[in-house]
DNA sequence: AAGTGTGAAGCTATTCACAGCC
DNA sequence: GGCTGTGAATAGCTTCACACTT
């Protein structure tokens, strides 16, 4: 979020920035700034605050940003094909230069350039791109055989959007977007007696 | 998560669960599955476990789910377009009723018998269909100003998935779907030196 | 005077471990 | 014997507060 922050401070053209500044802009603290900023190094000049390019190189380089990661999206359907157009993962410098989908009617189908590909050349394509990153969009029934499938082709990262939890190895990574959850939450924090849990805790 | 493994383990037609298969399932430990539990009732027999169905009700009970959620959808892009055809929320009770876009070309379109409104009819649909959540599938520089129109229409949770942080009142509850971020995340998990920060903490 | 970096204090969450019930 | 519910212990995270730098 801090890097989310830096962006439209960069874009706004402001030079510093203070911890106070930031952590309201991010939605903490002045504290947790600094605490979380100084687990990495000392960005910040006593007095002034932070440089905002510096910081926000920095932040790019401890995220692992300073290189374009190729992805590929398995799974075209709705999703899938909303996020393949959503312009906001190659600005951050995440390339999607593979589609796969398992359905023959979409199979051959040009997406910008880039031809949806068959379950059957999942592991072939996904080797020889060299891909790490895979954004899984297929229904739930299917995600873990998928997942399976990617990993055994040298996948370490998934961005699991299947309302499902994945047993993957420890050295592959999984982050879920979970957005009936997300959803779930709100009904929690709006239902009537909500109030009297954020009096008491 | 635990009513999503409670949803799975009825269709398989389980009748109980101990802790620790629930815990296995939804990625924790047993400990943590009694301590959650235990925060809303003692839903377990000793010796036996959790029986299913009523530990599933007890949840969406919990959550705010006896009910449905009536929900609008502002934003009729890409993505928005994606999330009104996505079946789980309604599974879980969450109906989308109403679709508001400020494009002059996508008002008055019919999307599964929902006609979709303009940006001018905002308050007074939103009023008149008594909507408390929106989900936003606004773009980014927009997120801010529709936030305010729609609070000020009494809606009190918003799914955010514009990669912006709003900026509301304490008695409106926002949750984020930052996709961008979540790849981030997988980059810092997968960048070169990050084995070390697992193996140190 | 402004504002970082950081130990120490305070707080919250997780894990342990076991008495008690089925 | 199996398994929950829960105090106690531990670990992790956030806030405080202030010495120190610009």
């Amino acid at each position: 979020m801090y890097l989310r922050v830096l962006d439209e401070l960069e874009r706004e053209a402001e030079t510093t920035v203070s911890s106070q500044a930031l952590a309201k802009r991010a939605g903490t603290t002045a504290a947790q700034v600094r605490k979380d900023l100084s687990l990495f190094g000392s960005f910040g000049k006593r007095g002034l605050g932070y440089a905002v390019p510096p910081l926000r190189r920095h932040l790019r380089s401890i995220l692992g940003l300073s290189r374009t990661w190729k992805v590929a999206l398995i799974g075209a359907g709705r999703i899938g094909a909303a996020l393949f157009e959503y312009p906001h993962f190659r600005e951050q410098g995440f390339e999607i230069v593979v589609v796969v989908d398992q359905d023959p009617a979409k199979v051959g189908s040009v997406w910008n350039d880039i031809t949806i590909q068959p379950a059957e050349q999942l592991d072939s394509v996904l080797r020889s791109e060299g891909i790490e990153i895979v954004i899984l969009t297929v229904p739930g029934p299917e995600a873990q055989a998928v997942a399976d499938a990617v990993i055994a082709s040298g996948v370490r990262g998934i961005l699991n959007f299947a309302p499902v939890r994945l047993r993957v190895p420890d050295d592959v990574k999984v982050n879920d977007v979970n957005m009936t959850v997300e959803l779930e939450a709100l009904s929690f924090a709006l239902k009537p007696d909500a109030a009297d849990r954020r009096a008491k805790g």
